[in-house]
DNA sequence: TCTGGGGTCCTAGGACCC
DNA sequence: TCTGGGGTCCTAGGACCC
């Protein structure tokens, strides 16, 4: 429901007011991203096709995804946690996981359903989001027991019960399960938790894999050591776009490529890092999606730099492939920080792959942006043409 | 009624190194 | 003469999450 109230508190007189709300693309192509209650009793979910949802329900309004807002709201949502919990880790845009080990002295002996409670209204207060808080022993406990929460509630499950509380679930509601391990589980005759708590844990391995089988045999008994992560690194950074219609032109393609890099070169400096690997995907109007990649000798920050890679990965993917393409996208990974001084090249291995002057242009293109809007500077036409 | 966009993690094969 | 065993890194694809 996180995008739907967000939606409704950036313009209270429309999308406030309107029971029946969607949340997502508007465009032939577009999907729901969220919906009203009051929308999902006519069965709409997110990442149904708008067109779809809009069959179901006719009288629904759809709005846009207002993207700046929820990243706004949310970054709120986690600057409240992060004072009333010691770890705290954003899982996504509107899931966090709270650690309140060691909070034990200092919260005395109140019930961790009182503890969460109190989170959820303080959220609520500060921010003006609702939120479901699960609570337990175990990370996939708590996960879980969110789904009870909701909407705009508490459940937390007491120690000692996390097997018999996982027992009331399907394996569909175990996070991780998706459709493919679902259709593996149900050739086994698999389908709830208790079903799989029932097979032995050799059996489970021999099924689905040493590690699959030991990851179902501890969930299926709501074990789960993993830590709460606050490190908050971002891995990856990455911007797709998907055509009005399929797009089969290579200079259409490149001008596509150079928007999307820029605009990943960008986020990646506005974070203070620089990228080793680019990677470009296509998905082509048969919906085969496909992928290159380059890893550089050092991390890149320059829109220059960045697209000259991803044009030479694109006409790579081009080349193997010529046909229609439904989306164009650009990634970047290996994520490293940026240097605080320039290096030297002492020993001549080889020509920089971008320059100090690279760099101040690209910042400057930054400030000016910050300053004047997006709009202020844009490229005028592709200017490089691929190494190879 | 064809299927968004932002991510994370895992796997398997090949190159390369000692 | 024709081949071990350990490791890391890179690439591509896929499953999964919200």
């Amino acid at each position: 429901m996180f995008f739907v109230q967000v939606a409704r508190l950036e313009d209270p007189d429309g999308a406030g007011r309107e029971p029946l709300l969607l949340v997502g693309g508007r465009s032939n192509r577009g999907v729901i991203t969220s919906a009203s209650y009051a929308a999902r009793d006519f069965g709409v979910r997110s990442g149904m096709p708008t067109r779809r949802a809009l069959q179901l329900c006719p009288r629904a309004v759809v709005v846009p995804v207002p993207r700046g807002a929820c990243v706004e709201r949310s970054r709120a949502v986690g600057g409240v946690l992060r004072d009333l919990s010691p770890v705290v880790q954003a899982a996504s845009i509107d899931e966090f996981y709270l650690d309140l080990t060691g909070t034990e002295r200092m919260l005395g002996s109140e019930d961790l359903a009182v503890t969460a409670d109190r989170i959820r209204r303080e959220v609520r207060e500060s921010t003006g989001i609702a939120v479901s808080l699960g609570g337990g022993t175990q990370r996939v406990v708590a996960k879980v027991a969110t789904r009870l929460a909701k909407p705009d509630g508490v459940h937390v499950v007491p120690p000692g019960e996390e097997a018999s509380f996982m027992a009331r679930f399907r394996l569909s509601d175990l996070p991780g399960i998706g459709p493919a391990f679902l259709r593996q589980l149900a050739q086994k005759g698999l389908r709830t938790v208790a079903d799989a708590a029932a097979v032995e844990r050799e059996w489970l391995a021999r099924w689905f894999g040493p590690a699959r089988g030991a990851w179902l045999w501890e969930r299926a008994r709501g074990i789960d050591a993993s830590e709460v992560d606050a490190t908050g690194r971002r891995k990856s950074i990455s911007s797709e776009r998907t055509f009005f219609t399929d797009v089969d032109d290579d200079e259409e393609l490149e001008r596509r490529l150079l928007k999307l890099s820029a605009s990943v070169a960008s986020a990646l400096r506005g974070r203070e890092l620089r990228a080793r690997t680019v990677t470009v995907k296509i998905r082509d109007h048969d919906f085969r999606t496909r992928q290159a990649g380059n890893t550089l000798p050092e991390g890149v920050e320059t829109d220059r730099v960045i697209f000259a890679a991803a044009t030479s990965l694109l006409h790579r993917l081009r080349h193997r492939r010529r046909t229609g393409v439904r989306l164009l996208g650009v990634g970047l990974s290996n994520l490293v920080r940026q240097a605080p001084s320039t290096q030297i090249d002492l020993f001549g291995e080889g020509p920089e792959l971008e320059t100090e002057r690279d760099r101040s242009i690209a910042r400057a293109v930054d400030q000016v942006r910050d300053r004047y809007g997006r709009e202020a500077l844009q490229p005028a036409r592709v200017l490089d043409r691929p190494e190879h």
